[in-house]
DNA sequence: CAAAATTTGCAACATTATAACATTTGCAGG
DNA sequence: CCTGCAAATGTTATAATGTTGCAAATTTTG
């Protein structure tokens, strides 16, 4: 699996989502899962930018492309992808960005700039070490972390809006 | 400012719930805030337990007892419990919950039990400083962090439902 | 092919949150 | 007191997000 891109900075950003679609029929085939066109298409329309989308924004995206889908199609296709580790769910935003780390068993942290809108998902082991000693230390048993950090990207600082 | 209970174990909760609106009582004081009749009692309904409130649950609990109001109502009052830090909202639930440490600048973590629905605030060093480090490290500027934790609460694990 | 299971279509509905504008209330200056 | 402003609340409507239930189609299995 090659290095990813820094989603920040300009980059080939097709790499990413074809990285993304392959990475995804890989996974999905080694756990006989069906990645069907419709489920492929959210994927991939979740993948156009680091981003995320909500879930009315796909299906519009999907009606204006013809597919006139409903509510429960989108919501089916995101909870399938969310199943499989393809995509996470970010609460404080209601929306929905691809998994960078598609495969590999991890616990994410997601730098959301509020400027921008672009999020980078991080693993690191440090804070996902301390945020389950604390559990521990009030005998909680972990199941999921939601970790969103909101703030400024480095592209993002300086440019305050005084423009 | 007394030790506060946990929240796990019975405990006289009256306790919690007067020493959070008088705490709120002061917090306001001090900045020239006005804690409203509606504020308060949006306040005191958000603390009559340790499980997170959704915003109509509180909107069907002041129609209940004869206020009946509309969402901008409680939504207005949420706002202003949030601004001065008297409540949080876990994203994750669409909810809101009492803030335990009120006045003092932390940055919370919240244990929340799926089984029982019960929330514990914590705010740990350890964590704080391992997530900015983490974002120390690629550069980005931290405004706001959101970290819930779902999972099992001490009294609620052995309660496996196979009852 | 036929039966079973999964996936999708579709209509209605539920929940959460906000916008826009009118009215009331608290308070300071005259 | 009362007048005028700002903050707070009331009211109505609507937007945004997410779910239920059932029917039709598709895929898998035997
Ligand atoms: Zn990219
Ligand atoms: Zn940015
Ligand atoms: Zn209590
Ligand atoms: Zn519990």
């Amino acid at each position: 699996m090659s290095e990813r891109a820094l989603p920040y900075r300009p980059h080939n950003h097709q790499t990413c989502v074809s990285q993304a679609l392959t990475d995804a029929q890989e996974i999905c085939r080694q756990q006989n899962a069906r990645l069907t066109p419709i489920r492929e298409r959210v994927l991939e329309l979740i993948w156009q930018s680091h981003k995320p989308l909500g879930a009315y924004d796909i299906l519009a995206q999907l009606g204006a492309e013809g597919h006139k889908a409903a509510p429960p199609t989108v919501y089916r296709a995101l909870d399938f992808l969310l199943q499989y580790g393809l995509i996470h769910r970010i609460s404080s935003l209601n929306a929905f960005i691809g998994c960078a780390h598609a495969g590999e068993h991890h616990r994410s942290t997601f730098l959301i700039c509020r400027e921008c809108g672009i999020v980078l998902e991080l693993a690191v082991d440090t804070v996902t070490k301390a945020i389950e000693a604390a559990a521990k230390a009030e005998a909680f048993q972990v199941e999921d972390i939601t970790l969103e950090i909101s703030g400024l990207c480095p592209s993002c600082q300086g440019n305050t809006g005084h423009a």
